[in-house]
DNA sequence: TAAAAAGTATAGCTATGGCTACATTATAAT
DNA sequence: ATTATAATGTAGCCATAGCTATACTTTTTA
């Protein structure tokens, strides 16, 4: 039941990761090239590459061959929301008393899996802690 | 740094959906069988099959063409392991205030990516509500 | 017991995300 | 300006998890 949901977390999970280091790359560096990318996900450039590829594709990013990458509205809206969303997560885990390296690594993995139910309970006790 | 991580857990989660299913099914019913865990997961049954041919390789479970499966001792360890962090996510989620539903639902996808650090945290949150 | 139904297995397709190896283009350095 | 280096792109491989369609067993039922 719960099942499909999960699913179709895991389809858009990747996704996410890549606007949200995306929006961040251009916020600090101004651009956000591939290399950068592949080494803020510690995996191949080529793997990169090719879901910068789908990423484009499906419209959520533009760019020219060999140039930088730029959001879409799209990919600005679900890097938004994304970011959000792991910002609950992580403040939540660490109130609730883990460090920050270990909030920042489950909260990687759990921002993807929450509901919005979930989230508003997380942001009601991150307000009262 | 974390994503490897969140990467890692993808590859192991199913595996823990499955062999936690087939031991419900296994107490509940006495056995279980590549349909059951098809309409389970909500998946076809053909996907379904596939999945035990891998977790049967894999040393996961024991199964004969056309029979019910059975978990290997390595399968009802992590069966087990599974089946404590869903029910210590659950709890959590729950005594956070959500209704049964969406703590089940979002236990389905979180568990699989919860420290053991955080798993601590949470069992303490729990005893305290 | 023979036929129908249910369950299981297999083949072959799609999409995803990893990888390495190699080609190409841009950028930096000499 | 040419060359070396860095970045990007492409090809081709693997594994996973979905699917449908079809074949084959097993079980049920008439």
């Amino acid at each position: 039941m719960s099942f499909k949901k999960v699913r179709d977390a895991h389809k858009t999970e990747n996704t996410e990761d890549y606007l949200e280091i995306i929006a961040d790359l251009l916020n600090s560096k101004g651009e956000a090239r591939i290399v950068d990318i592949a080494n803020h996900l510690g995996i191949a450039q080529a793997t990169a590459n090719k879901t910068i590829r789908r990423l484009q594709y499906q419209g959520y990013i533009k760019k020219e061959p060999y140039r930088s990458i730029f959001l879409t509205l799209k990919g600005q809206e679900l890097a938004s929301i994304s970011k959000k969303k792991h910002i609950i997560v992580l403040t939540f885990l660490k109130k609730l008393g883990l460090d920050s390296k270990t909030a920042e690594a489950d909260a990687e993995g759990i921002e993807h899996h929450v509901s919005d139910k979930t989230l508003k309970k997380m942001e009601k006790f991150n307000k009262k802690n």
